[in-house]
RNA sequence: CGGGGAUGGCGGGAAAUCGCGGCGGCCUGCGGGUCGUCGAGGAAAGUCCGCCCUCCACAGGGCGCGGUGCUGGCGAAACGCCAGGCGGGGCAACCCGACGGCACAGUGCCACAGAGAUGAGAAUGCGUUCCUGCGGGAACGUGAGGGUGAAACGGCGGUGUAAGAGACCACCGGUGUACCCGGCGACGGGUGCAGCCAGGCAAACCCCACCGGGAGCAAGGUCAAGCAGGGGUGAAGGGGCGGCCCGCCCCGUAAGUAGCCCCGGGUAGACUGCACGAGGUGCCCGGCAACGGGCAUCCCAGAGAGAUGAUUUCCACUCCGGCGACGGAGGACAGAAGGCGGCUUACAGCCAGCCCCGGACG
RNA sequence: UGGGGGAUAGUUUAAUCGGCAAAACAACAGGUUCUGGCCCUGUCGUUCUUGGUUCGAGUCCAGGUCCCCCAG
């Protein structure tokens, strides 16, 4: 993931989290709030629930790579923040991907492509 | 062939495509692009020891507190490593040990059982004397026998005695000590002497010897918005209430307001510390070894919401099904955050040579 | 990064200086009652784990696991 589209500062992260929509399901958490940029920013939290620091590190990539096929599809200018809960500790890159697009979807993010 | 012991090492390999971080070159419209190169571990882990480094404190000595505890060597140091001694375990190879002091400072504890748990003591027994209703009883001596216990002033034989006892004697065991021999030493072997025998626990208080200042990279250093402060210069104004004017109030009018210029300290923040080191690899030399020395060669992660990921093919390995071709499944423990030396803990599977025991065959 | 504390029956707590692991409630079984409750009796433990010291360890000493708290 580019530098640019990550979300890294500690204000950022906040407030997507307090103003933004969430959606939800057993894996995933993920907060959406308008950006003030053109393009989107996404930002990973991998608690110390989710497991080991293997375990953790593991998750946070699959998440990247996820979000790195999914940004295309996305319609730009948001800030999102993706929380993975404990549950998603040793899925496969398949599984959690399909899981997030349908988040996205929940959250009205996702381009029309009809 | 089967079982066991110790040591060292590996931790899948090759390739393609997409993607990420650091550094360097080039290009740039300063957003980035492109090429090259490097990019997790033996434990990176737990943070249990120690050191480097940084800041603070510091005449010298004592007390206190904490740590270590057989000997010699290695090492920057360590609750570290190597070799050896002693003790314990195992048929053995080997393994394990906080391994100074409880007789030469003192205190404490040793449940239950037992006469007695350290200057403590006799219920039974044995012996002598006395009493007797002949069943036994009392006093004294004794600590050998039996009995208790995890543990009981040593064991066996004799002398001795009323019965006995290290009371005495020889031998043995153990303790201390003097000398001799071997060893740098711990210690081992031998000879003589002593008192005749001294229980265990110091991971009980403690004593002895040696060692130890305190904090930690969020240490510390450099730069430095904003706010507050100081100095210089210096229009006489500046600010509050209010929609605005008037008005009122506050500060100032040279011991000087606004503005401008300068100054040190320093918060947010940024940079640094932060990757050439007790460094890795190979060969040679010294040493039983730990390790040391020499030469050659290499540069090898460095983030800051935090870089190693995804997909696919082939090969190797293990397991399952199958006569087979083949098909299917699986791949441990675990992720750098200043660095280094150790310890401890976790770990699928595999490799190498060595040693011991048992069996079979030649 | 540095420091402190804890883990005992299903739950909440005891256990003096190392000497037979207790109490209450809950659960289960039995008794009492026409039935239920109350009541009575009984049952239920890897003292977090692995070693060591000791004759003997919940207690003392090490290694490990998990949880809580404090300072920056």
């Amino acid at each position: 993931m580019q530098q640019h589209l990550r979300l890294r500062q500690r204000d950022d992260f906040q407030r997507v989290r307090e103003t933004g929509h969430t959606c939800q399901d057993h894996w995933l958490i993920i907060n959406v709030a308008p950006g003030t940029l053109p393009h989107n920013r996404y930002g990973i939290i991998t608690g110390k629930r989710v497991g080991s620091a293997v375990a953790r590190n593991r998750i946070r990539r699959l998440l990247k790579e996820a979000l790195r096929l999914l940004h295309a599809r996305l319609d730009q200018g948001y800030d999102v923040v993706v929380i993975a809960r404990p549950a998603v500790a040793g899925q496969s890159l398949a599984a959690i991907q399909q899981r997030l697009s349908r988040l996205c979807q929940q959250a009205g993010i996702v381009k029309d492509t009809t």
